[in-house]
DNA sequence: GTGCAACCTGTAGTTTTACTACGTTTTCTG
DNA sequence: CAGAAAACGTAGTAAAACTACAGGTTGCAC
């Protein structure tokens, strides 16, 4: 969360960035601050309070609250290292797996603000659902499709422009498009939702918080992305990104009830039939 | 916190002993609920909520939650409660992806004992780096293939049998084959791997502990896996194999330094080159 | 059993707080 | 230098937390 303000104060407007600033000043105070000292602290008004932690893509103050109770809790000398090159191995090795134990329990906190239940509802009711991302949120996408499919809804996948834009060309009101970056800036994905949402169909994104993408979709998971990825691909805010879905269709499989059930079964047993014990 | 809370309920009146089960057994439901909805869910009325925190010693409801926020945020001896039919949307959501928390906690404790080492000074040297997988498993490869070609050092991919075992049989004494499986009794991965053995090149793989492909490999990933996957495919095992490869990726540029600093900028730029901000 | 007292507990307010609607000012953009 | 868009604050609203008070219950002495 902190890294997160931190991270969002250049893009931000002055009186917006006065406000994240004398938090990042002020943390424990500001757990016990009212919108109103905030914003006065600050130097400036209550509504810009609001817009700051709309724009950090929180719902209002009240959570913004929660999440640093939350940052201020953690042992923050374990966080937000990232890998350098004078590392030992078991170092990096180290960083790396604590980098996605936080990103998830992270993600874990914020579990009860994302819109599962909406989610659920719209795939459980849809015709058909298009998954759709580039590079590697393309495998993502691909590995997703790949998990839904076995619950016997129709399901595609493309990972590639042009495909992904003549998906979402020829969706139906009754279709699901779930779009997946992960810096929510990938013009194809943007172009696929807005196409998708023109043509009435249900758009889901799974990107960063406060994405163009999360804003151009109808049910947006807002996760957190606060690594490094200047040089590395993202890989912490990835597992984010999968373990969304690994619940997502846990969910979707208990709201689908037996129909889902028979369906992984069978699906399941087509591997078993190539003598394939369990699976992969 | 949470303790607090527990420890005072025998000493409670009837009414404040309600409000504390029932926050006890919805800890994050309460985070964002208000006085009148806790009052209401636990059969008593407001005043007695507020004269709860009070008995706690805090000053009043909002602290409760700013308190029980951070106790949430702490890792949490995590329980490895299965999902099950009976369960609300947002208990499944948190028991999956408490048990992938899970997981990789346990693997951040191993990794002191897997062949980091070994497996970057092979994949440092190789010639070619193949990766094989097969369903679910084969997604995963697709995936490490993404990151590690990267790097800049030939790497290929396969996700079905029979192009497994080609790749296998092409093998040289300088390639290293790297087979990914869950169960690790998927017959083509072990074939393939023994086959990659037999004639020469260095094998590695990730998969479960004590299985075939384990024993039959050079250097071997032993991930636990004591998830069910009777219904659901491996999800939080799944993670886990992503994790190290994560991790692997990372000390293998670490080990290669300046050529894979290079190669990483390099296709980065090329993603921007396509006005694509930044990596996906 | 009766009367008293201490203590729960809910009803009905009050005050504070978060949030919104809207208009003005500033800052880009063509 | 228009015109549009964004930023920002004023004033208002709805809801939240918290309080005052009174009815009711329980326990205990006599």
């Amino acid at each position: 969360m902190q890294a997160d303000i931190d991270a969002s104060l250049t893009s931000l407007p002055a009186a917006e960035a006065r406000v994240g600033r004398w938090i990042l000043a002020h943390p424990r105070e500001t757990l016990r601050a009212s919108v109103r000292a905030l914003a006065t602290a600050a130097g400036t008004s209550e509504p810009t309070v609001i817009r700051f932690c709309r724009r950090l893509g929180l719902p209002g103050y009240r959570e913004l609250k929660l999440r640093l109770a939350a940052d201020l809790s953690r042992p923050t000398s374990a966080m937000h290292r990232d890998v350098e090159a004078t590392d030992t191995l078991s170092d990096a090795v180290g960083k790396v797996l604590d980098q996605s134990i936080a990103a998830l329990i992270e993600l874990r906190d914020d579990s009860a603000t994302l819109p599962f239940a909406a989610a659920v509802d719209a795939l459980a009711a849809a015709r058909q659902v298009v998954f759709v991302g580039e590079g590697a949120s393309g495998r993502v996408a691909e590995d997703v499709w790949h998990k839904f499919f076995r619950l016997g809804r129709p399901s595609v996948y493309a990972t590639d422009g042009p495909t992904i834009r003549q998906l979402a060309a020829v969706c139906t009101p009754a279709d699901v498009l779930v779009a997946i970056s992960h810096s929510g800036e990938s013009t194809t994905s943007i172009a696929a939702a807005s196409l998708g949402r023109a043509r009435g169909a249900t758009t889901i994104a799974v990107s960063k918080r406060g994405s163009p993408l999360i804003e151009a979709v109808d049910i947006g998971f807002a996760c957190s992305a606060d690594e490094d990825t200047s040089v590395f691909t993202p890989m912490s805010s990835r597992l984010t990104q999968l373990a969304v879905f690994d619940a997502l269709h846990v969910a979707l499989a208990l709201a689908l009830g037996e129909s889902a059930e028979t369906a992984l079964r069978q699906s399941k047993a087509a591997l078993t039939g190539s003598r394939l014990p369990s699976v992969e």
